[in-house]
DNA sequence: CGGACGTTTCGGCGGCGGCCGAACTGTCGC
DNA sequence: GCGACAGTTCGGCCGCCGCCGAAACGTCCG
């Protein structure tokens, strides 16, 4: 079986109307019986049946029999994460539209650029990476600050401490980029660490656009920082 | 349209194989030509056509017209993220195999535990989710603190700034319970919400094992620190 | 201008699958 | 045991949709 065919398989599952009430239903995760899903979906209980079926042997879900009930529950936090990433998904603004210029990058915009207020390309994920060798940042997963990440943010990098209170924005988010495909650090802290480096004049906008370049301090200063060879970023 | 429809239409898009096919290979980041698509997933242009019409109109492609030529692209990072992880899924171990509640888990250790150093069961649950819908913590994928959930723990919470700060343990990490099948929250702030919550005496170890109870005064406090209803913990 | 080419639209075909009701199995409670 | 109830299986209906080829449209190039 083909790679897309799996994966269409996969989204399959998903891909029903009456599927789908049942994993949201079941994003609460408690444990529901077949009848009370068929209820909160209004299809018959044969209906509900087949559908369970298939989500049980499709891997989305588990089931366990209990006399004549039939309890079943999203599979696991893997399965529920899917779940959640798609319906997130339908209340968040949609990707801005992206200007397709031939069919290659620029290559000033793979160097360095801003991701709304953040650094991405491949300035944004080289000071990623050294923050997590730094211990600033853990990159297992999604992307979390420690606090010795904390402490260098309004330390060394002499970010305002108030910038990292009082908001409900998380304070480390990891975001993909787009042209190297590797996560980087958005969120609070990247937003932090993004208007320091343009406070310290260490990186700077290139014309009008959302490129950004490495200012000889600022090679210096990533250096110094965070243990980082600017060498690449300023090829 | 009801949100269980939405769902359904966003995974329909890609429960098609020549369709899955198309986003494996727009995976690459390049901007494909209809007719390569085409080729690629061994289909007549015109079926290529009608498909790439349902993924841009769903928003997971872009596209840009080129004098003869049809342009296509993952629509941006958020799309590019839903088909890795839903490809990621197929590679991937399934969830374990889950016991699911009742069996031999005593109630008391359902209830209320500590795992490590943070507190897991229901109660451990609990707080999670209470925290989350406070906005002091980000549970989309992982589990992020927030600016406000710093300010929370050193504020009314009245943990020492000092632990918060000095180490390379991440603030806030997702750790998944296995009687719940839910995350809850560890790293530096699961422990120090544990810590708080013991030295204020609002839990309190029951026996000699890792179970824990509410206290009446605990029941109080996390009524009035995180507007939480305490009556299923108690019960 | 004419032919080549990339793409789109349309009609028609076939299969998949979601839906229900009816009949059946198994469990619980009286 | 017997009825009530939860769930399953099966057959049949129907609509959706993916597929193709043919034809049309628009662009590029000689």
């Amino acid at each position: 079986m083909s790679r897309s065919a799996q994966l269409a398989a996969l989204a399959a599952l998903l891909a029903d109307n009456t599927r789908a009430a049942f994993c949201l239903a079941l994003l609460d995760g408690r444990a529901w019986t077949a009848s009370e899903l068929a209820a909160h979906a209004g299809v018959a209980p044969s209906t509900a049946s087949e559908h369970l079926g298939r989500l049980v042997r499709g891997g989305l879900l588990v089931e366990r029999r209990q006399g004549r009930h039939r309890y079943v529950q999203l599979a696991g936090p893997r399965a529920a994460e899917l779940v959640e990433l798609l319906a997130s998904r339908l209340d968040a603004v949609p990707d801005p539209p992206r200007t397709l210029r031939g069919s290659r990058v620029s290559e000033a915009l793979a160097r360095g650029r801003t991701c709304y207020d953040h650094l991405a390309g491949r300035l944004g994920v080289a000071i990623t990476d050294a923050m997590a060798a730094r211990g600033l940042l853990e990159l297992t997963g999604g992307c979390a600050l420690t606090a010795d990440g904390t402490t260098w943010l309004t330390g060394p990098l002499g970010a305002d401490p108030g910038q990292l209170r009082g908001t409900r924005r998380p304070l480390a988010r990891a975001c993909l980029d787009w042209t190297e495909r590797r996560t980087h650090l958005a969120g609070v802290a990247g937003a932090v660490v993004c208007s320091r480096l343009f406070a310290g004049g260490w990186v700077r906008r290139v014309g009008s656009d959302r490129a950004v370049r490495l200012t000889p301090s600022g090679a210096d200063a990533l250096r110094d920082l965070l243990n980082l060879d600017p060498e690449p970023l300023t090829a």
